[in-house]
Formats: C-alpha cells, structure tokens, sequence
DNA sequence: TGCGATTTAAATGCCAGACATTTAAAGTTC
DNA sequence: GAACTTTAAATGTCTGGCATTTAAATCGCA
C-alpha cells in the first residue's frame, strides 16, 4: 500500500482510501488487527495526526472501529445491517431535502419499493409484524396524536410491512426511502378526515396482508399512494392559494 | 453545542456527531461556512488536532467539504447523488459479503426491486436507455468476453433499466442492490448456453420496454430472476458435489 | 503450588506549538 | 487602471509529549 504524497488530495484522504480498497477487496478481513497508528505512520511515511485522521475517516463509515489498552487497535469491523441502517437514513434524508426532491418524486419512489415487498411479505410475514401494524393503525385513530406522532406511527407502520418481507438486503435498502419520506410528510397537517381515510387504507393493508394475499397488499397499497399524492396536492395548493392573496 | 468531556465516546465523535445534528436538523445551511478549525477548538474547549479529527469524520460522509486558503475552511456540503452513490455502493457490497448473505436472498431483494421499477420505466424510459441496454445485450453475445465483463455489462444493463424510471431516489436507492450482486454474480462461471439464455431474456426486457409495456417488462424480469436462480443452484449445486468426491 | 495484588508495556486519546502551503484580498508601483 | 507584490488567514502537516486504558507479566504471600 503506497500514496502519492505530490498528490492533489490530502494525505489522510489517500490513506483512508487505500486502507478502504484493502478492505473491499478483501485484503484484510473482519476482526483483523490494522498496525498500530505508530507503525502506519511508518510505512506510509506521515506523521501519527495523519494516520489517525485517516482512521476517524473510516470509523465514520463503520469500517473499523479502536480498542484501547494494551491489545487494542484498529480492527477491520464487521458492518452489520443494523450499524448501517442509521447512515442509510440519514444520507437518504439529507438527499431529498438538499436536492429539493419533490414530495411526488419521493412518494412514488417510495410506493413503488413498498410494492415491491408486497407479495414477499403476504406470504412470510410473522404474527409480530401483523400485530405491530394493528397497534400502529390503533394509534393512528387516537384523537389527540399530533401531525409529528402520526407521522411516526405511519413510518412504523410501513417498517412493519417492509420487513415482514423477511429479507434483510430488502429491509436495508428499504429504510432510507422510507424514513427519508417523513420530513417532507411533517410538512403536511392531517384533518381528522385526511386521518380516517389514511387509516381506513392501513386496515386495508393489514387485513390483505392477515389473508396473506399479495394481490391485495400490493393494490391497496397503490390505494394510499393515489390517497397521500391527492392529498399533498390539495395541502400544497391550499397552501399556494393563500400565498397569492 | 455542547459535549461532555467525561462522555465515554472520543471527544472527536461526540463534536463530529453535534455538528452532524445541526446539519441534519437545519440549523447549518448548505454552504455555510463553519468556525475555522481555531475558532471551533475554543468553542468546543478542545485542541485543534481533535477539532480535525471530527471534521475528517464528517468529511468521509460527505457532509462538509475543506477548501485552503484565505477564504477557506470547511463547508456544509450539498449532498449529491452523484456524490452518494459510491457510498452506497460500497457499504451494501460489504454487507452482503461480510453477512453473507445468501445469492438466493440478494437477488431476490434485486430482482423484486427492479420490477418495482418496470412500469415508470416502460412509461418515461428515454431512447438513450434502450440503445444503452441493446449495446450492451450486444457486448454480452460477443464470444470472446471474459465472466467478469459479462457479469459488469449485465449491471450496465439493469442500470440503464432502472434509470430509466426517471426518479433519482428510484435510482439512488437501487444502485447499492444492483452494483452489490456484481461480486456474487463473479462466483458464478457462465457457459455459452447459459449467456445465449441469458442475453435472449435480456433481448425480451429491452422489447417490452421498446413496446412501453410495464407488465411484460415485469413479467421479463421475473423470468431473469427464475433463469438466474435456477443457474447459481446448479453452479453451486455442482461445486458442492466436486467437494464430496 | 496457586492465587491475588502490583507492575509494566503497548496502544489509543489528547494536547501544545510550530512550520508549510494555499489562496484571495489588500496594497503598491508603473 | 492594470499588473505585480505583499499580506494575512486558513487548512495541511509534523514533532514531541503526556494521559488513559487495558491486558499481560511479574511478584508476594499463603
């Protein structure tokens, strides 16, 4: 492993990518011990501040991760589902608000992935995930829940859906659209009626899912996309009107 | 902003994860400019090498950038999806191989994820596209190819179909479940009929998109995704009885 | 001999101070 | 007024050191 030190890219960054590489290819393996700051700093002909500003690059990404103490190091880390579903959420959240995605854009997105796991999930999903979205849709009825705790409850809801699927590649790939939906989705404000329907489609979902029928699942959930589409238009223009006069 | 210095975590964690929510939150803007490294070292009452520890953090994820110079310091950054890409490409290959998750349950995610796509592609799918696809159907009939640049023009391939749908979170979600199967597809070695059977449910993809025809375009893909399951069982199938004798 | 307490050493975490380099703006000269 | 020079601010890098953590080696004692 060499870097360029006339490079235009800083040092940090050239080791980072090469330990990177080395990574991805396999090179070195999970739970494999890194040399130590001192000795990297060596081969790579930097300073320590260096080495160690390169490592913090790919701790962030989950890469490695440091033990202290006398057998500690760097240690190639084992990326799990669940370490990078918070970065996938965050990076996806950040996507659409900075790109000014449009809320059309990003629903249709985020249906048509759903629909995806519609008859995977008709026919494998547990009696936990059927239970938890009847507990969402419960929530989803109480009258005093704000815009935000209804928001919430309905991306539970669709976690729910999306993992009954029972695939984890699916169930990652999944979150970001998902999760990433519920800003824009607080932009929103749900009359009571607005509620009723969306919670009328949710029990829809449900009872295809309970009667494991995937025909059904993958209509209604086409249901509530033509349903929160309307219903976003119809806020957004509201919303236009008022500014015009 | 504020960190515990007694906190268990590194002090340069705990600085890059306030900055992070501030982004994340709004409270830093696109192109906002940060305190310089000095400025940010007083602020947090810590020394300027740990400051650049945090900032090297949220650089690795794309969240600020560093320009030197006069009117220079660190930026925050607009997330691109041509920026996020890479990203996402990188931590889903390397979920699938350090899980190792299954070819069964990887292509299935893929293939259930590219169908969702299959009516906004018939729909919106550009010329460009479908003159992408049919070049590399081209390439992949070509006798001489190598199972690596066959495995990678089929990605080109189911690439150009997916961006066909004309939604970038579409895009941007399906990249890491696409690009992730290349490694998994290169375990596989494809003999002549297998390639001619492949290149010819291509062939029927590209037709049902030429027509606009989302369901057929659907009902090809399924057929791909049957064609390659039932190819890696018996490629596997076959290793594991060589392992026997 | 065996076990508990102590010491040791290796590693990361953090800091202070300095110098190098880049870059845009301010100043200077013609 | 335009071209050149100077300046200052910022990041990039290095040296050297101390603090802290942690496991292993050592020692003392029964």
């Amino acid at each position: 492993m060499k870097i360029d030190p006339n490079s235009a890219a800083d040092l940090s960054a050239q080791i980072a990518s090469a330990i990177r590489d080395a990574i991805v290819d396999g090179d070195l393996i999970v739970n494999q011990r890194l040399p130590s700051e001192a000795e990297l700093s060596e081969q790579f002909e930097v300073s320590r501040p260096t080495v160690r500003e390169a490592l913090k690059r790919l701790a962030a990404q989950s890469l490695i991760r440091t033990q202290r103490g006398a057998t500690g190091g760097a240690f190639v880390n084992k990326l799990s589902f669940e370490e990078a579903y918070p970065q996938q959420i965050t990076t996806s959240t950040l996507l659409l608000s900075m790109n000014a995605v449009s809320f059309e854009t990003a629903c249709e997105a985020r249906y048509a992935l759903e629909r995806s796991c519609a008859p995977m999930s008709a026919k494998r999903r547990s009696a936990d995930h059927l239970a938890t979205m009847r507990a969402e849709i419960h929530r989803q009825s109480q009258p005093g829940l704000t815009d935000e705790a209804f928001c919430a409850s309905d991306v539970s809801f669709h976690r729910a859906l999306v993992d009954g699927a029972g695939n984890p590649v699916l169930s990652y790939q999944l979150a970001g659209a998902v999760e990433a939906m519920q800003p824009l989705m607080n932009m929103i404000t749900f009359s009571a009626r607005d509620r009723a329907r969306i919670v009328a489609l949710h029990t829809d979902v449900a009872d295809a899912l309970e009667a494991q029928d995937g025909d059904a699942t993958f209509d209604a959930l086409t249901a509530l996309e033509t349903e929160t589409q309307s219903l976003a238009n119809s806020v957004f223009q509201a919303r236009a009107e008022k500014v015009k006069q």
